[in-house]
DNA sequence: CTGAAAGCGCTTACAG
DNA sequence: CTGAAAGCGCTTACAG
């Protein structure tokens, strides 16, 4: 399969005519070079089909160009705008994205910072539960992101309000009129968070909502609960066991979804026999078959931040240490069809067959 | 931020008190280190934190032991299953796996190839449409998937049989007694096989299909048109032109959940007032929310079988070319709850109101 | 197992 | 702009 050696620097050099240091400095976008320099080297690279060797780059100079991005779970859909507003930063500055999840090198034993510090990234954006806060590396910038438990010294932290995100759920729902109110639970550090600024809210109106879920043991690497499947089972036992509860907050829009298919099951249709919010704003919430009210929870403003945070230590000079910083966006409601006020005299069993 | 120079591996043997070239064999697991010595890099590693320098490795090896990955758009939950029976097979044996997707490297005007092959990765496999076949690189191993078009010179090809597939759903449709049949169309390859096989049997046993879709121009790198969003447009406006219309096929569980949404939109209830089948079989066909009837696109396997494909390429010695090896994965009907039986005397306008 | 050595393909000053 | 040179941190034979 191998024709030979590959291409290299000194063959484009020798192709254009001109020396190594030159195509070097052209490759790399150095200003430096003419016009006619520039051209030459193009057409060289073209002609002989030469790619730059990222890991001899790398080596040389001592940086990789890249930030990475340690995440917990790679499917999570709420990555997608995330990710969208690191890169927005990050793509016009030239500045590659690399993520590392838990999930795709289980076997390798090697956490997110291992791989990460592996391929030398120069800074470090977290956006995952951290098992522990003892290997994440200290050489390197590190920005957190999401209202996680342990700050890491040193590190600066960007966060959406989830407690208060939980407050605008609790307020919609008292807002059209709900009093027999339920929450499906998550058991993570954010969906903990949401549940208590939810719980209070709604306590201070005098409202005990019913509670399903998040009673998982917090252990390491756990296998996470916030999933569509266990929002599924855990409304089907809520509105069984309670089938007055005429509304129900959900720790993210993807238990959400299982909410609203439990509905379905039920025969309970949405919003006319039941509320549902979510949490997230994920790309699925906007769709026709969910249209669910929800919690923006800012995650492509995050990215965003998160991003010019890591390039601002990136770019400072050792030694020059700012204090850490902590960013906190306000989440907002959404209002879509999923949710609507309290009718008169609700019929809890649902569709009135013909 | 730096703290100096990092670890090396001469500081490791210097803490171990071995030898560098016996470092580099612990850490690569060459089995001919004793245990004593095993433990003594390991301690060193662990005490001074280093961690390897994957530039530094892949520069001397020459090769990355990492296999990449062509994806069109990440976002596509197909990858999910994909990616996850490419790892299945890559993980046990340590090799990485690297992905590439036109979308995350769109302002550095970069091909997925280039970022591959700057990657230097041992071989790729390649999931997606193919803008040209011209760049692909012929200096490692390739595996397409996918009945795309363009074959590769040389290359070996793992395929599900796209248009059997839409046979499929043709045959469920008209075995459960649908006459007037709808199709949500997309425009790039895969979607006009499903779409071909599909219209094809349907013709055959004298059914004239209605379609939506699939006009788009095919231009490289143009938007693809198999979304959500373009699933829930195309059938509102079949529904609204054709309302006698019983039973939809959209070309993908995505578009599919765009035709739920229409359908909910419409108030007609799946499947009482309307079928829908999709195809794929995604994690979000099995939610109880959609519980979509679908074609099991065999993905897990795809990626199973295209890993270890790239495998035996990658182990070839050179010279030893074989001949391209073809293999064709059989779809199957995964039937859910979104499709059933045609009723006597369908009320178009769906829901009777109270 | 050790130790000395070459080399992977770049980047980075540096003198001209 | 050129050209010669050092060096990044590993891997890979190779003689002992």
């Amino acid at each position: 399969m191998s024709t030979g050696k590959r291409p290299t620097i000194l063959d484009v050099a020798a192709a254009a005519g001109v020396s190594k240091s030159l195509v070097s400095m052209v490759l790399r976008g150095d200003p430096g070079p003419s016009a006619a320099s520039r051209a030459a080297v193009a057409e060289a690279v073209a002609a002989i089909g030469y790619r730059p060797n990222r890991a001899a780059a790398i080596l040389a100079a001592g940086r990789t160009n890249t930030v990475g991005i340690a995440v917990d779970d790679y499917r999570n859909l709420w990555y997608v705008p995330f990710i969208r507003g690191i890169r927005s930063v990050l793509g016009p500055l030239g500045i590659r994205v690399a993520t590392a999840d838990n999930y795709s090198n289980e076997h390798l034993a090697v956490s997110p910072f291992d791989e990460l510090m592996s391929l030398r990234v120069d800074g470090i954006i977290i956006a995952a539960e951290l098992p522990t806060t003892a290997d994440v590396p200290a050489d390197v910038p590190v920005v957190m992101v999401g209202s996680r438990a342990g700050a890491i010294p040193g590190a600066d932290t960007i966060t959406v309000d989830d407690e208060r995100g939980g407050e605008l759920a609790a307020d919609h729902l008292l807002a059209v009129g709900h009093l027999r109110i339920g929450h499906i639970a998550g058991s993570d550090a954010i969906a903990r968070a949401r549940r208590l600024g939810f719980e209070r809210r709604l306590r201070s109106a005098g409202v005990t909502p019913v509670i399903a879920g998040g009673t998982h043991v917090q252990t390491t690497g756990g296998t996470p609960d916030t999933t569509e499947r266990n929002g599924f089972e855990l409304s089907m036992r809520l509105l069984a066991e309670h089938p007055d509860v005429t509304a129900v907050f959900a720790a993210n829009d993807t238990m959400a979804m299982g909410a609203l298919g439990a509905a379905k099951r039920l025969g309970r249709s949405v919003p006319a026999d039941l509320s549902v919010i979510g949490f997230d704003d994920s790309p699925v919430a906007a769709t026709a078959l969910m249209d669910l009210t929800t919690i923006d929870a800012r995650y492509e403003d995050l990215g965003r931040i998160a991003a010019r945070t890591v390039v601002g230590r990136m770019e400072d000079r050792v030694g020059t240490s700012r204090p850490p910083t902590v960013a906190r966006l306000e989440p907002r409601l959404v209002e879509r069809a999923s949710t609507a006020r309290l009718r008169a005299n609700p019929s809890p069993r649902g569709r009135t067959s013909p």
